[in-house]
DNA sequence: CTGTATCCCTCGGGATACTG
DNA sequence: CAGTATCCCGAGGGATACAG
């Protein structure tokens, strides 16, 4: 423990720089839940326009957090899942979804 | 587990909110080393501007992370240091940051 | 249905200078 | 030393329309 230094907020800030986008965490605790269509998507994230969810999307793609599977159909039909990774992300955002629970929205 | 859909990334993102300052999370990683003043704020994050640096501080000393003590001295000294609830958000930030340590850094 | 293409606009942050 | 006061800028997002 007590690294040097930098190991700590070096790992978080180039994580943080992953999921920046206003609707990525969400975006990622919907996909965790269950593999979704563009319009599900949309709809689960209400107020998120389709140029926002198109570009978090393909940022979270090429992250290697998401995993896009077209099927060549009529009408077009594109299934996002989580890859490993991006389940193991989700992992590591739990610990902050519990302290924001426990220390912010003060239910109990 | 599998709460409810808006348990998990509901906490999470108020905390992203938070911490969601550009210099926000090496500011806590700073404090948690050990208590400092300004210039040494300043010194330790390289690249921050000092009126940034002042917005961040103030941001979170009302949120609760950080504490601010006034030295009645001249020249004059001032100390930050980071709360109880600063220090507890530091440690749930550690999964991520050993998340992109691992997966991101990829030093090993 | 799954996106692109534009246009607009806020706001977080940078640069710089100045003050108690 | 520890900040404020201004001015400026670009990126990220929102609204809307259109396309395959």
């Amino acid at each position: 423990m007590v690294p040097r230094p930098g190991a700590h907020e070096c790992g978080t800030e180039a994580t943080m720089d992953l999921i920046g986008g206003k609707w990525k965490v969400s975006l990622l605790w919907v996909l965790a839940q269950r593999s979704a269509r563009f319009g599900e998507l949309r709809r689960a994230l209400p107020g998120i326009t389709e140029k926002v969810l198109a570009a978090h999307l393909r940022e979270m793609e090429s992250g290697g957090l998401v995993h896009r599977e077209a099927h060549d159909e009529v009408p077009p039909r594109v299934e996002y899942s989580l890859t490993p990774l991006g389940c193991s992300l989700n992992e590591a955002l739990e610990p902050l979804g519990k302290w924001g629970r426990e220390h912010l929205l003060a239910t109990g």
